[in-house]
RNA sequence: GCCCGGAUAACUCAGUGGAUAGAGUGCCAUCCUCCUAAGAUGGAAGUCGCAGGUUCAAAUCCUGCUCUGGGCGCCA
């Protein structure tokens, strides 16, 4: 339909002696505010200029050369100022996005864009040996909602998950089994057994002994690779257990343990290109004059560290799927470092470093707007969020159905409670910090996950009550319907929008603008015995295919009833 | 000190140069003999941090300032 509108400007304004190709009309083409100014506007203001007219006329004129196209097309172009605005016949609109919607059903908005070129998303990347916490929880969430949006465009799409088994931490964690750990308590609740342990050896005075310990662990100390692998079992059993709660799957585990052995060639590397300097008896890349900083790339003990890992990593990853892009979803305290990293990679000569991208999240706050900190033991895990929304949304599912099935209020509870949850972040623009509210993040009214699966049930309610119809026939459409029907026809745009910024908040407020826009119409349009009954039981049907489809997109289940 | 973000309604946040700045929460007032009230309708609530600038047009771009978060070699 925009097609159309682009074509008709581009002849009228050929009369006028002005060239502008499709794409550059397309640009300038808005949806209007309101729908009193039509479906699509035309700004003339830029034209002014190069005419020597008031932008109002030239609006005027170009109204004027446009002429009538077919009324099955447009129902009206009206000038109002310096814009003209297209106003599609709406019975057209509704049949396409009818037609189109129950046609194509789970592929509706998809495209080939992809062209099935390799994408690498690192995301989730939880630290072994630590509580699965509300830091983690956005990049998987994100992370997750990114994979699908690529994978539905088209694009092949490999989900990582690299996982911080390797470092320093570990030291601190040997030196705190040694000290304050028992074997009683680490098979009774193993998971915040580690904890305890972790906070208490993290301290100043540790923190030699701590290096000292990773080191003899990077050497190949038997009790130590012991213990290593222990701590490894005992989280990946827990993060395991959490994935499938929230049903996030991955095609790859990585960890930086793996990369022990390739970072010697990493260094070595890095020394023939002759890019590593030593530094206060370290080995480092100089990126001052750059303005990155430096990057440290192996201690003073000769122990390794993140960044080393993951340049081996990085060029392991290359060497093994040749990928188009690669994606690390990773907070937004790791900007600079990530511009070290790619920027050392390209120094090395590896021109896919241009393809490597770190999509940054800001980060959770406490409501007095500072950061939680594991370290000091200050923070929300993960499993207990899940618990206590699970809980809450049993509770309002009794409320509403009080004879339901235990095995039912179980799987409901869950699907609702995790809508809670990933809705309450990729509503948020990914890039900024966000205040943690758990109260907020548990509520299920207004703008949030469960209304939007709210939404779905009640459609699908009015569906079962009513015998299919194959055909339909479009009466005069309410201004609710029209309303509606447009911003579903919107969908493939808003998830190329989506791809653009690699940032689910786009799809996010479409789901909860659309589910607000069927709201209304559910308000104020009767459905079932009205003359209308056959086309809005379509219209109904193609609201139900693009939320299933765009929720999907943000990792969201739906649900026929609630 | 230097670098990178952020500041929009009482609160939490949308708003990627265009027409009258939007949601949700909370507050006030309505609507279940009517397809699910986890809903809808109406209302009160804004110097878009401050000051300049660019532009036909600025919450949006530029500069300075204020407040705030993060980062800046032996953590990841």
């Amino acid at each position: 339909m925009k097609k159309l509108v682009v074509k008709l400007i581009k002849k009228a304004l050929k009369k006028k002696r002005v060239k502008l190709k499709d794409e550059e009309i397309e640009n300038l083409l808005e949806i209007p505010p309101s729908a009193d100014f039509g479906d699509y506007a035309f700004p003339c203001f830029f034209l002014a200029e190069k005419l020597k007219q008031e932008p109002d006329q030239i609006a005027l004129e170009l109204r004027e050369e446009i002429g009538t196209p077919p009324a099955t097309d447009f129902e009206d172009i009206q000038t109002a100022g310096p814009y003209i605005n297209f106003y599609f016949n709406r019975k057209t609109l509704a049949k396409k996005l009818v037609w189109e919607a129950l046609t194509y059903k789970k592929n509706y908005g998809k495209t080939d864009f992809g062209k099935k070129k390799k994408i690498l998303v690192e995301f989730s990347s939880p630290n072994i040996a630590k509580p699965f916490g509300i830091g983690h929880l956005r990049s998987t969430i994100i992370g997750n909602s990114i994979a699908n949006i690529c994978e539905f465009l088209g694009f092949k799409v490999i989900r990582v998950n690299y996982l911080g088994d390797w470092g320093t931490q570990f030291g601190k964690l040997l030196l705190g089994y040694n000290k304050f750990g028992s074997e009683k308590k680490l098979q009774k609740n193993p998971v915040k057994h580690l904890l305890e342990i972790y906070i208490k050896a993290n301290k100043k005075i540790y923190e030699k002994k701590s290096r000292e310990e990773f080191r003899k662990l990077e050497a190949g100390d038997k009790k130590a690779l012991m213990l290593w692998r222990l701590f490894k079992e005992i989280s990946m059993e827990e993060f395991e257990k959490i994935y499938n709660t929230l049903g996030i799957k991955f095609d790859v585990y990585l960890g930086e343990s793996m990369y022990n052995k390739k970072m010697k060639n990493v260094i070595q590397e890095l020394e023939e290109k002759k890019l590593l300097k030593k530094s206060k008896g370290a080995k480092i890349v100089d990126l001052k004059k750059e303005g990155l900083g430096v990057c440290l790339i192996e201690k003073s003990d000769k122990a390794t560290l993140y960044a080393t890992r993951d340049l081996a990593s990085a060029i392991d990853r290359y060497k093994k799927y040749k990928f188009e892009k690669m994606i690390y979803e990773v907070g937004q305290e790791q900007k600079l470092y990530f511009k070290q990293i790619f920027r050392i990679l390209e120094l090395m000569g590896y021109d896919w470093a241009k393809d490597c991208i770190h999509v940054e999240h800001g980060l959770y706050l406490g409501k007095d707007g500072k950061r939680f900190a594991t370290r000091k033991g200050k923070t929300f895990f993960m499993r207990d969020i899940l618990d206590e929304t699970i809980s809450l949304a049993k509770k309002e599912i009794v409320k509403r159905a009080p004879s339901i099935s235990r095995k039912e209020l179980e799987k409901r509870a869950l699907k609702i409670a995790i809508a809670a949850i990933f809705y309450g972040d990729l509503k948020n623009n990914r890039s900024n910090n966000m205040v943690f509210d758990i109260k907020r993040f548990v509520s299920f009214e207004g703008d949030t996950g469960p209304y939007i699966q709210y939404s779905y049930a009640r459609a699908g309610s009015i569906l079962k009550k009513t015998k299919n119809q194959d055909k339909f026939e479009v009466y005069e459409l309410q201004p609710q319907e029209i309303e509606l029907i447009k911003k579903l026809l919107q969908f493939q745009e808003i998830v190329l929008d989506a791809y653009k910024s690699l940032n689910p908040s786009v799809i996010a407020n479409y789901c909860h603008k659309i589910s607000q826009l069927f709201n209304e119409f559910y308000h104020a349009c009767p459905v079932i015995g009205s003359k209308e009954e056959s086309f809005r039981l379509a219209l109904i049907a193609a609201f139900r295919q693009v939320l299933k489809n765009a929720s999907h997109l943000l990792g969201i289940e739906l649900l026929e009833e609630m």
